[in-house]
This record gives structure tokens, sequence and C-alpha cells, in this order.
DNA sequence: AGAAGATATGAGAACGATCTCATAAACTTT
DNA sequence: AAAGTTTATGAGATCGTTCTCATATCTTCT
């Protein structure tokens, strides 16, 4: 491999000269640059990045670390951040936790061990104590999941709002028994739960602790939801999926139970993934704007990269809407 | 932030034995290794990578390249490849092309500048002419996608077999008139559509080329082809969708323009994601290994990381095999 | 013409680790 | 007790860049 010596060398000129025009820096003749550019053709020379990133001591990279990539919001957000990355000369190193503490944990030493110059989470798996600490080697920012606690930028929806609307949609298309699919850990998952629960108290509805499921979301999940429900004494006519996975997984095996939806069971989604509008009945949800979350996020991560100074705290909320389909 | 050397005035000691103690170097008494650690600890210190790299000259990690995260299949084959980086220590650089030749090219300098120590291409879009020289820099695997004059290992099914399947049974389930969805470029594609052609072949069955369709596979892609087909004066009965995708948006739309699946038109996929068995009716599809594939791959690249002498150009041909659901 | 400023280049110190080599002490072996 | 091995440590070179500083030339202004 060329390194920037022999380019010199060939070029007959300094490392400085060659390093100048690398990075376009002002101060150097066409003709040496020419004479440069001749050198590192020749050679097939690419700076080595390590070198690169070693002296700058920046990485130009951005940790995104999400529980999975099979769920399909994950994708999405990522497709936002990436825009902006892009445009910005960032790069993602796209993280997968799997739910699991301590890989977060590992994840997040990419910035104590400068691979990262910044990191995004779009989950969290551990308490936020453990995590503040990890501050102090660079820009964190919260996206998607939050904690009040935090003492970074978040970046979210406001999910009592999300999970309000849909409650009271059902409960105006005539429902009174109403399950809910949530998560149990995360701010995100109690602030639905609240939001849901506002709805049903605003029309003096009551709870079956029965109807209540925390179970990761997945498609799987709404299967079995649907069976266990199926499997009560007193049945709810309604179900708040957490998730379109969930709800098209409910949908799904309420129909090989031969239910029929919304008339035996209303079903309602979160999130607008395709999958929704590809079910039958379509999937009532729950539109979270994913793209212009990630754009956003990435947004402030570039201003934090650049104006140290500034310590955005900010909640950033972005808007929330009911899309109504077929399922309720 | 504490430098190694840092950690080795507070411990009393030398860089090379701290460093000796980092890498977990024999000969060095249990007494000082305390010391360091103590050390360590005390300032918070964590190695820098960029300075490792440099010095080492790897980086343990490998870039995969796909098309796109938010095309379900990828992140299965992620999921298959990272089992087996984590196994052995090494991290995914995951990158979308979306399908553009120039950012290919461009994530295939992270070989040249040192960023990755391997390469995974899943897709392809520049000629392999462009590719090869970047073998010179590193290992490179072909994943999924392949070609004939790619002189790399390539890990990939047997797409001619998995359309030729595919096609046999709508064939053997009476239909005479079949529509074609593929990919145009790529050899991937073209061995789909040869495996097709052989069986309509075998069966002495005649192909309209209004029947084939070559859009980039999509749900929005696959509206459009049966809106397309039921514009035709001359009609398929059946349809061969390039992947479940294609196949979900056909079923969704042509129960949208009120035909019945299978009996007006069947539908058959390719790949067997989630979607597949969510679909009304399920989607009978050619089923892909997607998880085995990944962590075959990535399996090569960990011996050809060690190994460096044995150039393997094997190709490795995974099994595939045909799921009967109901949309034939 | 001389001072001041802009332009152009190179030498050499960083960036933060690892690794080779030299050396010394502590054991074995004869 | 001498010679040979094994164990333990440090000095200093090295990986491949960029950046500061020094210096030299070339313009421009008074």
């Amino acid at each position: 491999m060329a390194t920037i010596e022999d380019v010199a060398k060939l070029a007959g000129l300094s490392r400085s000269t060659v390093s100048r025009v690398i990075n376009n820096h002002p101060y150097v003749t066409e003709r040496k640059k020419q004479l440069v550019y001749q050198a590192m053709k020749e050679l097939d020379y690419y700076p080595n990045s390590s070198a690169q990133r070693l002296r700058k001591q920046k990485t130009d990279t951005i940790a995104v670390l999400v529980p999975s990539l099979t769920n399909p919001f994950f994708p999405f957000l990522i497709e936002g951040l990436e825009i902006v990355a892009v445009e910005n000369g960032l790069q993602l190193l796209i993280c997968q936790t799997h739910q699991n503490k301590d890989k977060e944990r590992n994840y997040l030493q990419l910035l104590q061990t400068k691979q990262v110059d910044g990191l995004i989470l779009t989950s969290l798996e551990n308490d936020w104590d453990s995590i503040a600490p990890f501050k102090e080697s660079g820009p964190i920012i919260m996206c998607n999941e939050y904690r009040s606690e935090a003492t970074v930028p978040v970046v979210r929806l406001d999910q009592v709002k999300g999970s309000y609307l849909g409650a009271k949609h059902l409960i105006e298309s005539g429902h009174k028994k109403i399950a809910y699919c949530g998560n149990n850990k995360g701010e995100l998952g109690a602030d639905r739960e609240t939001g849901f629960l506002a709805a049903l108290d605003e029309y003096n509805i009551e709870m079956n602790n029965q109807w209540i499921f925390r179970d990761t979301p997945s498609i799987e999940a709404g299967k079995r939801i649907l069976r266990t429900i199926l499997s009560l004494e007193d049945k709810p006519t309604a179900i708040f999926a957490g998730s379109d996975e969930v709800g098209a997984g409910i949908i799904k095996e309420a129909k090989l139970q031969g239910l029929q939806i919304p008339e035996d069971i209303a079903v309602i989604g979160f999130d607008d993934l395709p999958v929704a509008q590809l079910m039958e009945p379509s999937l009532t949800t729950v539109k979270q704007p994913i793209k212009e979350m990630g754009q956003k996020t990435m947004e402030i991560m570039v201003s934090m990269l650049t104006n140290q100074d500034k310590v955005n705290e900010d909640v950033i909320e972005l808007p929330i809407q009911l899309i109504k389909r077929e399922s309720v």
C-alpha cells in the first residue's frame, strides 16, 4: 500500500504539500497540484483513514443504536438519519442492541474509544444513570425512546397524545371494552399507557387488568395476544395494538380463528408501516412521522458537532396523527 | 482524555507494560497488572481505537453493502452475518447503496482507505470489471447476488431451481398463462428468468412478452403490475412475483379490484418474509434460507481473514424450497 | 527602494497506540 | 558455580497522517 510519503517522493515534493492537496488547502500552485494528483493516481494511493482519524481527532461517524433492524420501524428511522448524515459528510455505524443491556453498554463505549464522534439512542435498555457518564465522551441524542431524567437533546413524538387519539377513536366507534398492548419498559411505553387510560377516563370507561398486555412487539406476540383474549371469559371488543406488527399479528390470527374485523373485534395499530395497508382489512393506525424524526435528530447532531458550546437540551416533539382505515 | 501514557505514569510503569496488560500478553506480574487496572479505572481510560487500528493495521470491521434496509430481506441477511461476526470479534459497517453506482463505488473505497478489513456485496450495481481491482485491498465476498465473472467466493442460492420450482407449482396447479415479475439487472435476475422459462418449456407453455415485468421489487411495483395486467386484453391467470413484497402488493391491489385469489388470479412470491404469511390469502412462496446464507458468508470471510494464503473461489449453494400456502 | 503582506513550500512534532529489541532478574540445569 | 532458560520490564521505533512553525519568494503599497 502506498503512503503519503511515497506520493511525496514520486512527485518530488514534501508530505506537507501532498497533504495540502488532499485536504484542499490554499497556497499550492496548480503545477504542483497536478504533480500530486498524477503521483497519487500512479501509485493508486488512498489516505489511510485510521491515520487521518488519529491525527484529526475525529471520525465523521455517528453510532446509531437500534434494538433490531428486522423491526421495520428502525430501517425507516435510519433512512431519515442517513439523508442528513450524508448531506453533512457523516457516516452511520448501525448497532443492533437486540434488547441486551450489555450490548448497549458496549456500543456506548464506541464513544470512549473514539470510534465515533456522536451517538444516537433510539431505544434504551439501561438506566439513565449508567448512560449519563458517556456524555463526557461525546454528544448523545435520544430519538424515539426518551427519559425525563435524560440531560440530552430528545427528538420524540407525543406518545400520550398518540395513544389518546387511538383510544378515543376506538371509543367513538362504540367500543367500551378495549384491550391494550404495550411495552413495559421505557417512558415511551409508560406514556402510551397514560394516554390510553386518559381517553378511557375521559369517557368514564373502566379498564380490565386482564386486557393489558406488555409483550415485546412482534407479529408472533400479536397472535399470542389474540389467542389469550379469545380464552378470556370477559372478552374485549377492540384492541389497541402497540405497533402495526402486533396489529398485523392480531388480525391474522383473528381471521384464522374465524373472527370478523372490525365487527367481532376492532384493531388499531401504531406507526403506519407498509404492512398496515397490506392487511385485510387494512389497519387503522396512529402514524408516526418516522423519517422526519430521523432527519430532525441528525440535524441536531450536526449542530452539536459544530457548535460545541451551545449545549442543547431541548425536547423536540413532532406531530402524530390518526390514519383511519378499515380495522376499526 | 487519558492516554496510555497517563496510565503508565500513574501506575509508575512504562507504556509497554500497560499495553501488555491491555492486550493480555504474558510476562506481567500480577501486582503490576493490578496497578495498571487501578490506574486505568482511576483515569477512566479507554484505548483510542484509531491509534490501535493504525498500529495494528487492522480494523476488525467488515463492510456489508446492501441496496436498502427497508427491504426486509436484508435485515434478515444481516442478522445471519452478525451472529458469526460477533462470535469472531468483528464489527459490521452496514452501507446502503440505494441502487446507486457511485455510492457503491464509494463504499468499496472503505477497503482502500483501510477503514474495513473485508467487504461483502449483497447486490451489485457496477460492472464486475470495475469491482475487481478492489480485491487488491482486501477480501471481498458476494452473497445473494452473484456474477459468473466474479473471481471471489460466492454464497448464493440456486435461483434457477427456485424459480423453476415456483413456475412448476403454478403450472401443476393448472395455469398456462403466467406473468413473470423480475429484475432486469444482475445474474440473479437472469437466472430466475431462466428457471421460470425452463419450467414453461418443459410443459410446452408459451410466454407472452406482455406478461414480463422488470420493475425494482416493492409493494408499489406489485400494485402497478396488477393494474397493468388488468388492462391487458389477454390476461394471465397466475403471477410469479419476484419477491414477497411484490406479491403482497399484487394481492392487495387484486383484492381492491375485486378479484378472488387464487381463483381469479394466482400469485406466488419469493423469499418467505413475514409478510407472506400475513397476507390474506397467505402467500405461497419460494423460501430462501436467508439467515443461513448470512452465516455461511461470514464464516468464509473469517477464514479468508485468518488464512490469507488459501484464496477461496468457491461457489457455495444453499438449498431453496417451495412453501405452499393459499395464494396458488 | 524598503516595508508589509500574500503566496508557496518543507522540516519536524504531534496524534496514541503496539512491537521489536535490549537488558536484567529469577529460575533450571549440568 | 557456570551456563542456559524463562520471566519481567522499559526504551524507542513505528504505523500514516496533519498541523504548526520557519523560511523563502513574490506582490503591492508608500
